[in-house]
DNA sequence: TATTGTTATACTCTATAACTATA
DNA sequence: TATAGTTATAGAGTATAACAATA
């Protein structure tokens, strides 16, 4: 055994979720782009334009953080503003060209490292993360 | 090889596990507590007795940055400074009752959550889950 | 009057540089 | 001279409150 204070299966688990995911994020320290940032780019990459209030709910963070996040990404020219037509409070936010060959380039980076982790397994060990994968994304949103 | 941008194994499983490790870490024994705090804490559980440039480089932080941390994890009473008797430039920073108590309490209540995910899952799930947190951890070692 | 975006201001956490006390 | 810890100061990123434009 080991001297865990509760030496049970959600300890076990929990614990290698932890160490890993701490381990994954000291992997990227790759471009000098913040992780709220990088996150925003993100999220209009899946969602192709949102509003500056969805993209405070999407990250939970305060509308004028939020806007304090895509000013910087708009003087970096990673994004664009532009009013909606129908409803002229609201602005609409998309990448830019650049801004989504940014956000290709740095998911390619994260995942460099633990594609080689991947390669290294067997067969089976890889099917038995891919199942747990489905498994954690499930518990993570209860 | 690999160039899809998004929709791979490694991007699934990665996003999958610091999705549940940020979900677990949102349980914690003191609310008010920062991660960089409890983190602290957690090492000096491990550990029993660091310096502050031992904690600093654990957590990847600077010396003047864990020093205000330690500060506040002092005036809070979860942790004490002791002069090293034979550098007396070095001092070494232990936990005190409380400062562990919180950590077994923080512990606790991860696993707790986390047992009551585990339960509602069927018994091959979980087996799923516990082969993967071996795989997981042997990954992290590396 | 309510909603969307923005500005003003303050607080936390971080870093680098400089200082102190030991070695 | 070098090292461990600390203090001073500044730069991100965050929040709440208040304001402007539009619905």
């Amino acid at each position: 055994m080991n001297d865990a204070p509760f030496p049970r299966d959600a300890s076990e688990i929990r614990m290698a979720v932890q160490r890993l995911a701490r381990r994954l994020r000291s992997e990227r320290a790759v471009e000098t782009m913040s992780d709220g940032q990088l996150a925003v780019l993100a999220w209009l990459a899946r969602d192709t334009s949102l509003t500056l209030s969805e993209l405070a709910d999407r990250e939970r963070v305060s509308a004028p953080s939020m806007n304090r996040t895509v000013n910087c990404l708009e003087d970096a020219g990673y994004l664009v503003r532009t009013p909606d037509s129908d409803d002229r409070r609201r602005v609409n936010i998309t990448l830019t060209d650049t801004g989504a060959e940014i956000i290709r380039e740095t998911a390619r980076r994260r995942d460099a490292w633990f594609d080689d982790i991947l390669d290294a397994l067997s067969d089976e060990d890889r099917e038995t993360l891919r199942a747990a994968a489905t498994i954690m994304r499930r518990a993570a949103d209860q």
